[in-house]
DNA sequence: ACAACGAAGACCTAAGGAGTCTATATTTTG
DNA sequence: CAAAATATAGACTCCTTAGGTCTTCGTTGT
């Protein structure tokens, strides 16, 4: 149980993006090399973005990607299940009740329906605006950095 | 992100021997039949839990499983993080800071750290009491069925 | 025409999850 | 004591997936 690269990487990008003035077009060489993401990884990352409708894609020369929302209406819920698949804690949760022979008297599965919700929930309260501007607080501390703490 | 079957199958064990008289020993076998776990991944499972202190031992004839705790106080989470590992949603959050370079600047730990937050106190609150009482509620329903709700 | 870009998809590798099997040590009981 | 029943330990297999790389193609600006 835990979120993998994927979405780390498409969090990181669209925050970068959500950083970039109204309407400028970013190359993927940009995105990559400013957030540190393996090449030709990002790029299957961006075209699940695009299929997810989050942000647009301009093709051929000067090229690049924009955001298609504002960055506040997009949820780290939304990037999750953009770029992985449904939340989903376990398996039987998505699946029928023939998935499991137990599956109608199974006492754990509200529990993991709850926790699921619990997630789901604050993720979908924390919007890729949130993560921009903290990014962008973080920048300014660091090119004008104070003393060490700790 | 999912919760696998190593969890599943350690709640299930450890909620079945919950309903069990006082001090009854139950026998992995017991186990593996009431609640339909593959035989011998039901001993490696078992192996944890003892070593994480959740169920005593009885090696020899006639020996199994009892609980160690009162079931009111072995959490899920408790459950997790003994069959699994420590409940991370990120990597990052359990390296230290040079497991990425991005991390002192990084805009989404505090997220995942928070989200994380969130999921493990929900799953702290609950415990294999519940989890068991409520086996023993559907068990009742299954016994005496009323008519089909849905 | 050509260079710069995204789109699409094949391909590879390592790690981990799930499950199986075979010893071996320990205890009860006949 | 001998035998049966049990847990312990660990090797082993199989398969899926995550992560990453590469190549080919189509589109667009200059």
């Amino acid at each position: 149980m835990n979120v993998g690269r994927r979405v780390d990487y498409a969090v990181r990008a669209l925050s970068f993006l959500a950083g970039q003035a109204p309407g400028k077009v970013v190359s993927r060489a940009d995105i990559e090399k400013s957030q540190d993401i393996p090449s030709f990884y990002l790029s299957k990352i961006m075209k699940d973005l695009v299929a997810g409708g989050l942000v647009y894609s301009h093709v051929g020369s000067k090229g690049g990607f924009t955001l298609a929302k504002l960055p506040e209406s997009i949820s780290i819920k939304d990037v999750y299940e953009t770029v992985e698949r449904r939340l989903v804690l376990m398996e039987c949760l998505e699946q029928g009740l023939d998935y499991c022979s137990f599956c109608s008297v199974c006492a754990q599965k509200t529990v993991w329906e709850e926790a699921q919700g619990v997630l789901a929930n604050f993720l979908s309260k924390v919007s890729v605006k949130d993560v921009a501007d903290r990014q962008g607080l973080k920048r300014r501390l660091v090119k004008s950095p104070m003393q060490k703490v700790g």
